[in-house]
DNA sequence: CGGAACATTGATAGAGCTCAAGGAACGTGG
DNA sequence: CCACGTTCCTTGAGCTCTATCAATGTTCCG
């Protein structure tokens, strides 16, 4: 059974803007169904010309790209509300792969409506732009972490994000928060071996700053953890969702 | 003298798609000036909330973001044709400062007015929404390399990158092209430490695979630079100017 | 000529990588 | 119910790559 836009959960969480009745009424017809796939399972391949687009409405996975060599760099985390597909949507391919860590649903829109969508939706449009431009500032803020920072000052920045998504969508509890990535995904996040991170989580851990067992987050001491980040953390603003 | 859009220079060349008369004339009244700048000065601050939006016409930059200690990472050269602002002109500030390396001309349009080219010229919402995606796509590559790739690698990868957008506009002479970057502005980019940088160049310049001299970058062997850089280099694709 | 900005080079130290091995948890099949 | 394989996490040892420190060279300009 398929989920009505009017119904979908993620409207409820404060972070998503409110559609008025207009944009839900075109949202509707711009979905097409729905798509539940196992974890582990590819949702896009680097390279692919999908006929789909999608939003993540549950679960959790990983946006990706691959070296010739095998070495892997994950790009971002994917969690529900978060837009799949637009490189493909505007360029013809994705640029990156998409996978699911656990089970996850889909929205899935048909690409060849885009177009429509830029010439009778313009609100939308412009959504959609916005969310390319808050993912570049993501990937610029990643590239000055993966370029600037040593292991300790990569992982706070990490997980406090992490952290700060999941606290947007309400799916925090205390200072605990869901975390079903395996140490090599954190690795081939923040661009270290498997070994340094793990070794590195230990530091973070004996420090008391924060455990990570059985697929829970837990921040013991967010702000020390913000403090090593050396970055600015913003809050996640309010937007839109597609 | 301001140039007129119909004469802009930068429409001859190849890799920008031609704009129809209709298109051209709204650009036009969108275009509110130029605006020349000297080298080393900033064109928008991190963090400002410009009123103006800007195309680069003549001259290089970069783009950078600046760490609360004071280290930087470049995000990426500033070259003709290049959106500047993006980030300003639909988040309402911007995640990165922008500065002039070289001279620059900058085309300067009315941020307020953006909201009119979505409602009005749905083209040119997607032509920006696509600049958006490719600068989304160049920043996931970038991150793959700082992530994953050693000093040479990052080297071979950064400077073919720039030396194939330099082609791509016709800046290329031969197997040589511009560079007006110092070491250090090449070391923030690729997250190399300064003296790391040059020693690295200097391997390569021992291999007899490129020089970078007096402000020009030579390739020698772009080919095993290219093998070098371990990453699928693909060519510049033709694009909307904006 | 003196100073500033940038490039170059050598020496040393340390962060992080690789290799190797072992442990814990879990599912499967006999 | 146990043996076994698989996956993931953990830990130690040694080595490499890259950072840092320090000094010198070069070019340009006032």
């Amino acid at each position: 059974m398929v989920t009505n836009c009017a119904n979908c959960p993620l409207r409820k969480i404060d972070v998503f803007k409110d559609l008025d009745r207009d944009e839900l009424a075109y949202m509707q017809r711009f979905k097409h169904g729905e798509l539940k796939i196992d974890s582990q399972s590819t949702v896009l391949m680097e390279g692919s010309n999908s006929p789909q687009l999608f939003t993540a409405l549950k679960g959790m996975g990983l946006r990706y790209k691959t070296l010739e060599d095998g070495r892997r760099q994950v790009v971002n985390f994917v969690l529900p509300g978060d837009f799949i597909g637009l490189q493909a949507g505007v360029m013809g391919e994705m640029k990156h792969s998409v996978e699911a860590t656990t089970p996850m649903v889909l929205c899935v829109f048909d690409r060849s409506e885009l177009w429509s969508l830029f010439k009778t939706q313009p609100e939308r449009a412009f959504d959609l732009t916005w969310a390319a431009a808050i993912e570049e500032h993501f990937l610029g803020e990643a590239l000055a972490t993966l370029g600037q920072m040593d292991a300790i000052e990569r992982m706070s920045w990490g997980l406090i994000r992490f952290f700060m998504r999941c606290e947007s969508l309400g799916l925090v509890d205390g200072d605990r928060c869901p975390f079903p990535y395996r140490q090599q995904d954190l690795a081939d996040t923040l661009g270290l071996s498997l070994v340094h991170t793990n070794k590195t989580l230990m530091k973070l851990r004996q420090r008391q700053l924060l455990s990570l067992e059985a697929g829970i987050l837990t921040l013991h001491d967010p702000e020390a953890l913000k403090e090593l980040a050396a970055l600015e953390i913003e809050p996640v603003v309010q937007r839109p969702l597609i």
